[in-house]
DNA sequence: GCGCTATCTTTACATCGTCAAGTAATTTTA
DNA sequence: TAAAATTACTTGACGATGTAAAGATAGCGC
C-alpha cells in the first residue's frame, strides 16, 4: 500500500519497466504515455521530465532489452570445445528472443531507426552485447598465420553471419511467416538452425575473408 | 489540374500509394488517416469506407509489397546453372529489399503481428512470393532416391534457410546495426553474402534434413 | 531557517482515430 | 426514363493522445 507521494523515487526506472509491460501484453501501439503515467501512478506530463519524447521511451527499452540479452549472453556455461560453445550462446540467444519476444521486437523493430545512430547509450550497449558474440566465434574461425587485420575481419564476417542466421529465423517467425501451427511456440524449433549456424561458421570459414569490407565491427579480443 | 470530383474514382489505390510514400518519406509513424485524406484530396472520414482501421491500411501497403517483390523474384533472367540462379534471385531481392525500403519495412515490421494470420489476401500473395524462392532452390538440393516428402522437406528447409540468411542481414542493416558510414546504401555490399547464402544450400544440403522436424532437444543449461 | 533546483501536477491546445448523420453521384429497377 | 436504391464521400462531433506552459511540492546545500 504505497501511499501517493509527489517524488516517485526511481520514476524512470518503473516507467521503463511498465512500458515493456504494457508492449508485452497488447503490443508498441498500446504504449501510451498517459496509460504509461496513470499506470506507475503519476501525472500524465511527468514522464516528459525523464524521456523527451515517446519514441525516447521506446529506445529505452530497446537499451535495457540489449543490456539483457548481454547477461544472457555472457552467461555462458563452462564449455571448452568452440562449437559447443557457440551452441550453447545460440540458444541463449534464442531463449532470450522466445522468453523475452516483446524486448526483440522493439529491440529490432523499425520504430527507432532514425533515434539508434545518435544515441551513444543504446550504440554503447548494443555493440557491447556484439562482442560477446564475437568473442565465442574467434576460436572457430582462428587460423595459423593469419594477420591482426586478416583475423578480425573473419571474426567480425562470421559473427555477423551467426547473428543474421539466427536473427533473420527470428524476425520470420515473429512476423508469422512460418507456418506451422503443429509446432509449438519454443525456440527449441529452432535447434536444427543453430547447428546449421555453427556448422556455417566452422566448415565454410574460407568464404568469411571477403566479407567484412562492408562492416564495421567492433574490435574482437586478443585471445580466448 | 483535376477539379476536385464528388467521386474520386479509385481511391483504395490513391491511398495505398499515398501511405507508402508518407511511409517511405517520414516513417511508418508519421502516418496519419487525416494526412493521408488532405493528401489525396479527399475529406478525413473518406478512407474508412475503404479500410475498416489504420493497421488494415498498412496491411494492404504490405500486401502490395510482396506482389511487388514476388513480381521482381520472378523476373528472372535465363540461367541455366542452378546456382548461378539462385544468386540472381538473391540479388532481385535485394534489390527490391534496397530500392524500396519502405515497403520492406513494412512488410516485415512487427506492426501487423495480428493481423497476418487472418487476413487471406495477405497470407496468400506473400506465400506465393515464397514459393518462386523453393522452385528455384529445388534443383539445388535434388537429391535421387528421396521421396516426395523428404524431398519437400529439404526445399522447404533450403529455402527458409536462404530467406532468413538474406531477411537477417537486410534487417540488421536497416536497423542500423552495421555501421559502415563512407559506404553507399547500396545492396552491392551483399554481394558475398548472397554467394555466402548460396554456397550453404548447395554444399551443405545433407543439414536440411531434420530442419523442420520436431526434435527432442537437450534442454539447455539453466544459468541465465 | 532560506533559497535553489529537480520533480511532479495542473491546465490548455492542436491533432488524432472513429462514429453518426447528412449529401452527392452512380447504378439499378421498373 | 425516372424513381429508387446503393455506393461514395462530406460534415460535425467526441474522447483520447502528445506536448507545451505555468504552478505546486519536496529534497538539499548552505
Amino acid at each position: 500500500m504505497t501511499h501517493r507521494r509527489y517524488h516517485h523515487g526511481d520514476l524512470r526506472r518503473a516507467l521503463i519497466e511498465a512500458a515493456l509491460a504494457i508492449i508485452d501484453r497488447e503490443g508498441v501501439d498500446a504504449l501510451t504515455i498517459r496509460r504509461l503515467a496513470k499506470e506507475v501512478g503519476v501525472s500524465h506530463a511527468a514522464p516528459a521530465h525523464h524521456f523527451a519524447d515517446k519514441p525516447a521511451i521506446v529506445l529505452a527499452v530497446a537499451t535495457e532489452g540489449f543490456r539483457i540479452l548481454g547477461d544472457h549472453m555472457r552467461t555462458l556455461p563452462e564449455i571448452s570445445d568452440p562449437k559447443e560453445r557457440l551452441k550453447a550462446l545460440g540458444r541463449n540467444y534464442l531463449r532470450f528472443a522466445f522468453d523475452h519476444p516483446a524486448y526483440y521486437r522493439v529491440m529490432f523493430g523499425p520504430h527507432k531507426t532514425q533515434l539508434v545512430l545518435d544515441d551513444e547509450e543504446f550504440h554503447a550497449v548494443a555493440s557491447g552485447t556484439f562482442q560477446v558474440l564475437t568473442k565465442v566465434v574467434a576460436p572457430l574461425v582462428h587460423r595459423e598465420g593469419d594477420s591482426d587485420e586478416e583475423r578480425t575481419r573473419r571474426i567480425g564476417a562470421a559473427s555477423v553471419s551467426c547473428w543474421t542466421h539466427v536473427h533473420g529465423n527470428v524476425m520470420l517467425w515473429e512476423s508469422g511467416m512460418f507456418d506451422h501451427p503443429e509446432l509449438g511456440r519454443s525456440w527449441q524449433v529452432f535447434e536444427p538452425m543453430v547447428e546449421n549456424a555453427v556448422h556455417f561458421v566452422a566448415e565454410n570459414l574460407d568464404h568469411f575473408t571477403s566479407y567484412p569490407e562492408i562492416l564495421a565491427v567492433p574490435t574482437p579480443p586478443e585471445h580466448c
